[in-house]
DNA sequence: AATAAAGATGCGAATCCCTCGCAAGTAGTG
DNA sequence: CACTACTTGCGAGGGATTCGCATCTTTATT
């Protein structure tokens, strides 16, 4: 249950920035790799961008933390264990809402059945218009 | 009905660049900057890439076309009408296979209906694995 | 047709985001 | 405590997109 283990079992060695990186992506929910590198920064003010990059790269390779790509361009980084919901991503005002994983389950059947496509929820991210910049006068 | 008036109608100049970017969108069904770039300069050696982005911009804002992100980083636009289908999006080969936008009906209807949100079919790109790559094994 | 004003284009520089290479530092092992 | 492999920091490198600006075109007007 300690985070050591969880690290080391996967064969990774426990480094502070490592730890670090991983916390901040838990706490932060949902994050880019540079609001990573500047939640870290408030308790180990010396890392390095690239270590932030090579740790949710390694995270991600053994399965702690994910990643989605919610439009803008970069990427977003979730902690495995909180990916609980959908990711409904306002265009208007770049809002990310949630939305719980069983609205899109019979989506995702059914694109299972009819297609053979396996939907990763993890990479699933919906664009739209959230309900506060929908104007009906538009 | 002419291409001219499509264009004009929407308060642009008709430039030969902004025509043939609007029809090289069209050919290619979905394209990055890039390609639009390449397939343009076939006609029109000459063209500057941020004339490709300027106008692929500037015929969004006129709803001529739409993008999306389908993951690996760089925006691919499509020809607003011929977005009839949606993006399935492979993780492991990168391909982009297509699936009758009724698939999704359902659970646009459901996410307009108990969260408000207003799902925008043109930016909706949905990740996961094809049928191809898709192996029992694992 | 000639012309003026608004817009577009080309070009190069500048950004942004992310990746690399390398030397120095550090965790894990016996 | 020493050794080896993995990590980190740092700076350079790279790809994609944006910007500034001078020049050229399209359009609306004479």
């Amino acid at each position: 249950m300690a985070e050591q283990h969880e690290l080391r079992d996967r064969g990774l060695r426990l480094t502070p920035q490592r730890e670090l990186v991983l916390a901040a992506v838990r706490e932060l929910g949902h994050a880019t790799p540079e609001e990573v590198a500047e939640k870290v920064r408030q308790s180990h003010p010396g890392i390095n961008l690239s270590t932030v990059y090579r740790n949710l790269e390694t995270l991600e390779n053994v399965g702690l933390v994910l990643h989605t790509h919610l439009g803008h361009g970069g990427a977003t980084y979730h902690a495995a264990e909180e990916l609980t919901h959908l990711h409904l991503v306002c265009g208007v005002c770049g809002s990310v809402g949630d939305a719980p994983i069983e609205a899109a389950a019979s989506f995702v059947t059914s694109l299972a059945d009819d297609f053979g496509f396996r939907t990763d929820v993890s990479h699933f991210a919906i664009y739209g218009t959230c309900a506060d910049c929908f104007d009906p006068n538009l």
